[in-house]
This record gives C-alpha cells, sequence and structure tokens, in this order.
DNA sequence: AAGTGGACCTGCTAGC
DNA sequence: TGCTAGCAGGTCCACT
C-alpha cells in the first residue's frame, strides 16, 4: 500500500499530534520484517520530538531532557498503517506495535508484517543509516530535475518502470505512482531507462512530482486498508489513470489499458498515449 | 555493477 | 458452498 503519498500522509497526520508526547510505555506483538534492534532500557520518559520522513521511511525522533535521545524508523511495508488516537481498542492479532503517550497511543498495524520499527541513536549510525543508504533523491528536492533523471538513467539497460522502482534514483514511485507517472509523462514502461531522451526525462521528473503531489493532496491511495492516523481513507484511487484500470477505455484516448508483468510486477499502460 | 528471481507473510478474490 | 491458484501497495539477498 504505502508508498511515498501514504507514508507522507501518514507523517503530516500523525506529527501534530504526537510531537511533544511524552512516552509512558510500549507493547510489542509478532515480529515484523526487521528485528527491533537494541533499545535502551526503557523508552519511559522520552518524548517525541518530532516526525520525518524519508522516502517511504517515517522517522519518530525521540529527545531527553530537549537532548536528541535516538529514534524509531518505522516502515510500513505493504499492508502497514498507523493509527494514533486515545481510546484504542485492545490489540487486535494485526496489531503489532503500540507507542503509548500521554497525548494517545501510536499504533502499527500491519497484516503481512513485511513493515518494520527499527530502533536507532541516530540516522547517521546503523541500523538506521544501512537501511537508508541505498535510497536516492527525494521527488521534491530541487536538485531532482530532468537533468539530474536523464544523468541517473543513463547507463542502465533495465525497462524504465522497473529501474523507478528500485528506489536508488529516486525514492518514493512505488507500483501505483510509477505506472500514473509513466502515463502522465506519456512514456511506454517497457522503455530502456538509458533511452530517454533528455526532454522526456524532464517532462518524467515533472510527472513524477506532479503525480506524488497529486496523490499527497487527496490523501493517499486506499486500494484496501491504507488510512491516516485518525481511519480516513484515501481518495487518488478513483483518480488513477491506469493503475487496475486493464480493459477499462483510457481516459484520455478510449483505448483499452493494457497489463503486462515487469519484474514480477504488475504493470499498466496505454499502449496508444505511451510510446517508447 | 547491473539485472534477475526468490523470499518474506497473510488475506482476499476469481474460477472451477 | 468449498477448495485452490493467483494476486497484492515493498525491499532485501543471493546469484549471474
Amino acid at each position: 500500500m504505502p508508498e511515498l503519498p501514504e507514508v507522507e500522509v501518514t507523517r503530516q497526520s500523525l506529527a501534530p499530534r504526537i510531537q511533544g508526547a511524552l512516552i509512558w510505555g510500549s507493547r510489542w506483538g509478532k515480529p515484523l520484517r526487521w528485528p527491533l534492534g537494541c533499545l535502551p532500557q526503557t523508552l519511559v520518559g522520552l518524548k517525541v520530538a518530532g516526525v520525518e520522513r524519508r522516502g517511504k521511511y517515517l522517522w519518530l525522533a525521540l529527545e531527553s531532557e530537549g537532548a536528541a535521545a535516538g529514534g524509531l524508523l518505522i516502515h510500513l511495508g505493504m499492508s502497514g498503517a498507523l493509527y494514533f488516537g486515545q481510546t484504542l481498542a485492545p490489540p487486535g492479532p494485526h496489531d503489532h506495535f503500540d507507542l503509548v503517550t500521554h497525548q494517545g497511543t501510536l499504533r502499527l498495524t500491519d497484516p503481512r508484517r513485511f513493515g518494520a520499527v527499527v530502533w536507532s541513536q541516530s540516522l547517521l549510525v546503523n541500523p538506521a543509516a544501512k537501511l537508508l543508504s541505498q535510497l536516492g533523491i527525494e521527488p521534491f528536492d530541487p536538485g531532482f530535475d530532468g537533468a539530474y533523471l536523464h544523468a541517473a538513467l543513463a547507463q542502465r539497460r533495465q525497462d524504465i518502470k522497473s529501474a523507478l522502482l528500485k528506489g536508488d534514483v529516486v525514492v518514493g514511485a512505488g507500483n501505483i505512482y510509477a505506472c500514473e507517472a509513466l502515463f502522465a509523462a506519456g512514456i511506454d514502461p517497457r522503455t530502456p531507462a538509458g533511452r530517454i531522451s533528455r526532454p522526456r526525462a524532464m517532462r518524467l521528473s515533472q510527472a513524477i512530482r506532479d503525480t506524488l503531489a497529486q496523490a499527497v493532496a487527496l490523501g493517499g491511495s486506499t486500494l484496501r486498508d491504507f488510512h491516516d492516523v485518525l481511519g480516513s481513507a484515501g481518495g487518488y484511487q478513483s483518480s488513477a489513470n491506469v493503475y487496475a484500470r486493464q480493459g477499462l477505455p483510457c481516459r484520455r484516448c478510449q483505448t483499452p489499458i493494457r497489463r503486462i508483468v515487469q519484474g514480477q510486477r504488475s504493470t499498466f499502460f496505454c499502449p496508444a498515449c505511451q510510446r517508447r
């Protein structure tokens, strides 16, 4: 579920509610994708300094008496979502982490358990540093433009859609938004990444930014169970142009949308609007 | 080095 | 109605 827009929507809804919260306790359920790592003796008494995002990761920065005191790196995997509230139901079988604070409880629900909560002393040391080390540029960084994208793709023979999903050129576009951005840019997802011209790279970088920004504005995509920390679903999925629309007419030219498989993932595109 | 395929884990849906 | 195969928003790792 959670690509950059969903993670950012989660961050935006969580940050103002949990900032400054004093930690009263925590509870862990089933193991997640990675082990938690070495927690300090206790989280009790630490304060939540803020919530940041890097790619599809959230960083819950903690402090102790005004000084940085490590934090929790959170990933939502394929099926994760965070809640925050004063009165939560008793934890169910898919609730794997609760952080109880005096402002409310933060809860991670993740049926498939591909998500993670990892303790780290800072983002600059392991384990956080290692997890973030391969990430590409942020799509809203001013340095992400056509020239950057063109240069970063130049040596790649891989198809452009798989190259975007890899996340080491630019972070944030997962399967939905990679498909949508390629549609917006008019680029066939099978095009070898290194064969994308500079003008098209410029259009693609703009399309990635626009697609992700629009999705954030609409609250992300809710295909099954994504919601912000108050439980509100996203609204982007109904405005998708190609994702999960195989066989339906293209909104622009009426040609049926096609589904193919690239790198064991579904790709959706319009064979008329998107060219190599 | 870049690219590919498998693995992780669970739930839902389409089809027989 | 009930079973099975296939599919799902992500990412690491081993191997070529």
